[in-house]
DNA sequence: ATATGTGCAAATCTTTTGCAAATTC
DNA sequence: GAATTTGCAAAAGATTTGCACATAT
């Protein structure tokens, strides 16, 4: 992963009004709420995912849970990440494969959001729009689909990449 | 894959009069115009793909070109499907992971659509709009990206499948 | 002739699983 | 002490790669 550059979208590019911020839900409570046992290294799982900055895989989760307790195994990790898929407290994503098959997470927010994905420097721009919220909606109604996961994902070349991308081919 | 219904939106949903039909662009034609090589198996793998009436995983696409050329190698799937990826010929699809990692492949359409996917049959309805294509337009525009690929996909239950799991259980 | 494509087998990467030991309620 | 969680090692599934041989222009 190169970069990870995570903004909130709308308000930050003057969307209109109604449009909120993207928030995450506490992993930890939903999880109490939900009824399930807490152990500590569960505790510690989803406290990296909470406080990540950037989107983490399996191996990141994993490498960086073994700074706090080296026991953590790889298989801990996977079942607690199915774990929280099941429970739907988190969303898994590709990031258009920007390196590789592996997945990525992140804790479920409060607004469906989509990610776009800089195929020429990694960054990661989240965006949420009512635009977006609203196709969802018409997608339900048409289709008669109860929807439980929505995953968007854009590739492109960002705003910066493209001028940089521009000016040292004619074309890419 | 349980199944693999495809559905065109829009139109048949009773959607506005300027929603066109989802289209196919003819993979060896684009092959040809872009001075790629075209071989045998090329010719055979572009057809199946061309031809396929569900979406095809690489395992599946190697099995039927078996029964027409028992040569045909997953490596030479596979790198076929790169080459496609690269000259932006095909789109890969994750279908929700309804049944493994794996992906799927579809030629590229004269407009982006989305795939709904029934967690409980594994019908896939592929759903256009121009909601979805005014979406784009807006991403595009207030993030400065230049966009080269979008993927939307969405999981949950159909309106069969809403039914029948209603009557099953109380709640799912 | 030269560049490109293909088959084969082995390697890689990510994720899953069986089972015995450890932990939690 | 019964049920659940974890570690370990092995397995599984999907995709990629190195290299010698075959094919296309």
């Amino acid at each position: 992963m190169t970069a990870g550059t995570l903004l909130a979208n709308d308000s930050q590019l003057g969307r209109s009004k109604n449009d909120r911020a993207i928030t995450r839900s506490s992993l930890l409570k939903e999880l109490v709420a939900r009824g399930v046992r807490i152990t500590a290294q569960r505790r510690l799982l989803v406290g990296i995912m909470q406080d990540a900055s950037r989107h983490l895989d399996a191996a990141a989760l994993l490498r960086i849970a073994k700074e706090k307790d080296p026991n953590v195994d790889r298989a801990t990790v996977y079942r607690t990440i199915a774990l929280l898929k099941e429970r739907g407290l988190i969303d898994e994503l590709d990031l258009m494969h920007l390196e590789g098959e592996k997945h990525y997470y992140e804790a479920k927010t409060s607004r469906d959001h989509c990610h776009m994905a800089c195929f020429r420097c990694g960054t990661i721009v989240e965006y949420a729009s009512s635009a977006f919220d609203g196709l969802k909606r018409e997608m339900a109604k048409q289709s008669g689909f109860v929807i439980r996961a929505v995953r968007l994902e854009v590739g492109g070349l960002c705003k910066k990449c493209r001028k940089t991308a521009a000016s040292e081919k004619p074309a890419e």
